[in-house]
DNA sequence: GTCGTTCTGCGAATGATTATCACTAGGCGT
DNA sequence: ACGCCTAGTGATAATCATTCGCAGAACGAC
């Protein structure tokens, strides 16, 4: 039913995607021609909103609108999910784990009886490398 | 140096927001024009801008990149700051507490040296209502 | 009332994302 | 290796929320 091929571009994308870090889709076409590749940037949007839904890239939006994608290991496993510390200077993003959250969340849920929740937490602030360097 | 004057357009939009729920600047604009004022677009976002900056109303961005605001009490004291569980379907929203999660937020922050903190959590799924209106 | 500012309205501009649609190219069966 | 069917691609136009630019209107202190 639900055919996926691999073509160039795609493969072109995941490879740029594997070095890590948050790039906005245009972002990521950017890059992919740096390296040579001629891809469109609306394949490069479907490719990542792809790769997006099947869990393989997770996104965040910036307090600008624009939605910043990175790899993020397949999503087969529970590990899939987690949470974000992000620089707003400079983008650099770290994973962190929010103890018990999970748990407070569903419990929250159920009681106001709500169901099939959802979430999103977003921790941004400066990082020790912005802080350090707007000390001028 | 920053004078802010009371227009009749800034007082219609107070008062609309006055009776709560969550609206996008073209819904507020919408009501306000079934309400008989005639105010202008770019003068209801310009107004929910400087309300959301003052702490006045907070902002929600839907999962289509829309940006919703409501009236929520003057950000004087602690208490403005708060959560939200929101119905996906119906927008219906409602103020929730997460125990000890400012904490962990301050907490997670100074382990990795991240200064300047600001954190956004947004729980969102299918109310009761909906739940049951969906069983057909 | 007068005057310096700030605010408003309008339409045009922006900018990210999506839709179109003719064309290309995976990849399975043979 | 060959061909067909269909998913994928790319250039561009379209969408759509939000922002800008600027001429004129309206605060509000004097
Ligand atoms: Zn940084
Ligand atoms: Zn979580
Ligand atoms: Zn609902
Ligand atoms: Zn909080």
């Amino acid at each position: 039913m639900t055919a996926t091929r691999m073509t160039r571009q795609r493969a072109a994308l995941l490879d740029a995607l594997r070095d890590g870090g948050f790039r906005s889709a245009q972002g990521w076409h950017e890059r992919l021609r740096a390296d040579g590749s001629t891809v469109g940037l609306a394949t490069v949007y479907r490719g990542l909103q792809a790769l997006s839904e099947s869990g393989e890239v997770d996104t965040v939006v910036t307090d600008s609108g624009e939605t910043l994608y990175r790899h993020c290991g397949p999503g087969e496993d529970e590990h899939g999910h987690h949470h974000h510390l992000r620089c707003r200077e400079c983008g650099r993003a770290v994973d962190i784990d929010v103890p018990g959250f999970e748990t407070i969340v569903a419990e929250l849920a159920s009681h106001h009886g709500y169901r099939d929740i959802s979430h999103t937490i977003e921790l941004s602030g400066v990082c020790p490398e912005c802080a350090a360097a707007a000390r001028d």
